[in-house]
DNA sequence: AATATATTCCATATATTTATAGAATAGTCG
DNA sequence: CGACTATTCTATAAATATATGGAATATATT
């Protein structure tokens, strides 16, 4: 059999009208390698995935991350040098974020293939959220369809800030937190939709828990805002209401919000 | 700022209803690294993205790459320890292939990170290929609309083998190898696009090198066939015509082309 | 059954990574 | 300016990864 590889050589013998150099000799898989030095580290994997949600201060990641602050900067060193995340002075503090949309869309797709690929990955995820989630989720089309229809109510289930930064069209703002506290506000005959950040957080999981324990029809959507984003479709927000970073690119991207998310505060 | 972490935890405080565990404990993260460790090194990401494009015995990944047969199979085995690739025998052969779309996505989001952050990798692209490439890219969408008033003719210039297992719909199976020989069959007024296997990919770039030697108004499609995938758009073929491989699953999956490419056959 | 072939396992020297403590740097605030 | 704070840099010991040669294993062929 023929087989012309990505550099262009035809069974592992040179072409015959011949690239200047093919990719191998490049250079180009040590540099993929680069970034794949980030996700090596499951710790750096967890602050990734902290800084896709909002830019935060070296101290919160330290944290919410449960390292030295030592250890983290080291961390946060080592993603900086690949260029997965950026640093904006705030007075004393360094405030890092995720550098572009394609980091986020890069731990998505790893978060992805972790999960259709691990049995271990799936499995955590049912422990840690509670009832069977996984066979009763919505599909973006489908719930496209029952948005226009009026079937459903939407509920975003992030932090105020996310959803300023960018939502479901008609999507309400419910942050888990005050879901308990707003369930009067919704009819117990309308089916109820949660979305959150995506395959890997667990926000929109628990709130169908909580409000399926009071009786209503809810469901999660699949994946989360992201996805959502990624797969094209329309983004309300994002612009007004909140005040952004005023950064250079800044807009309906999450990972730019405007307060540097602090331990202390 | 009071802000819920991904984990349920509020500014790093357990939540007032606490979910058993939380994601770090749970060992998510560990999960993720494990697939994070195969990208780490990169001879394993070349051999990955081999993979993506169709299965192949030991010995012709270890040639391809470059490496002694020994550590091959031991890349090799980490890959399959991060359950990213899978083995069928084949005789006194085993071929690896891609155990799933999902890793071929990831391997492309991996692809689209870097170089849209690494000016490095933007570069190798430049120098390999010998044009401004990447200033002269078609949209999917400008593509489509091209397609359907008949102004372009769509080159799929992969090796036929992918062609078959699903290509753009109206695309003719140009491989690269072929192109010369039938440069005859082109209309020099007609617009050519050529696309190939994505943002790696060198296979169209050079197509439309010589293309345009010859005079043609030729460019290159954004990206290349996964991401035509993962952009939900229609895929010809895919099913039949060629012979596949008749694994579960098995279908429009270019990974699971019929034949086993081997460095020796 | 014996031989040939392809691949994987094992042992090992070398190199890299990790977490951490302590020192150094860069910025704020009075 | 000087005290203070947040972060980064430096050094280090323990752990882990890498490439490779040679042995072991599994399958095909005769």
């Amino acid at each position: 059999m023929e087989y012309i590889a990505i550099d262009g050589t035809r069974n592992g013998t040179p072409p015959a009208n011949a690239a200047p150099v093919n990719l191998q000799q490049s250079g180009l898989y040590e540099q993929l390698a680069r970034i794949g030095k980030v996700v090596v580290n499951p710790k750096r994997i967890e602050l990734l995935d902290l800084l896709c949600q909002g830019e935060r201060s070296v101290e919160a990641l330290a944290v919410a991350s449960s390292l030295k602050m030592t250890t983290a900067s080291a961390h946060l060193q080592v993603m900086r040098q690949a260029r997965l995340v950026e640093i904006r002075r705030d007075g004393a503090r360094v405030c890092y974020r995720a550098a572009s949309e394609e980091v986020c869309r890069f731990v998505s797709a790893l978060g992805m293939l972790a999960r259709a690929r691990l049995a271990e990955v799936e499995q955590i995820l049912q422990e840690i959220g509670t009832g069977a989630r996984s066979t009763e989720r919505v599909s973006r089309a489908e719930l496209l369809d029952k948005v226009r229809s009026g079937e459903v109510v939407v509920l975003d289930v992030r932090p105020t800030v996310e959803y300023q930064a960018g939502h479901i069209p008609g999507a309400v703002s419910m942050p888990l937190e005050h879901l308990e506290a707003h369930l009067d506000d919704l009819d117990p005959d309308v089916e109820v939709v949660a979305y959150c950040r995506g395959p890997l957080c667990l926000l929109a999981p628990q709130a169908v828990d909580v409000l399926r324990e009071r009786g209503y029809h809810a469901r999660c959507l699949e994946d989360g805002m992201p996805e959502w984003r990624q797969a094209g479709l329309d983004v309300a927000g994002g612009q007004g209401g909140v005040v952004l970073a005023g950064l250079p690119g800044s807009g309906d991207r999450p990972f730019e919000v405007s307060a540097c998310i602090d331990g202390k505060q």
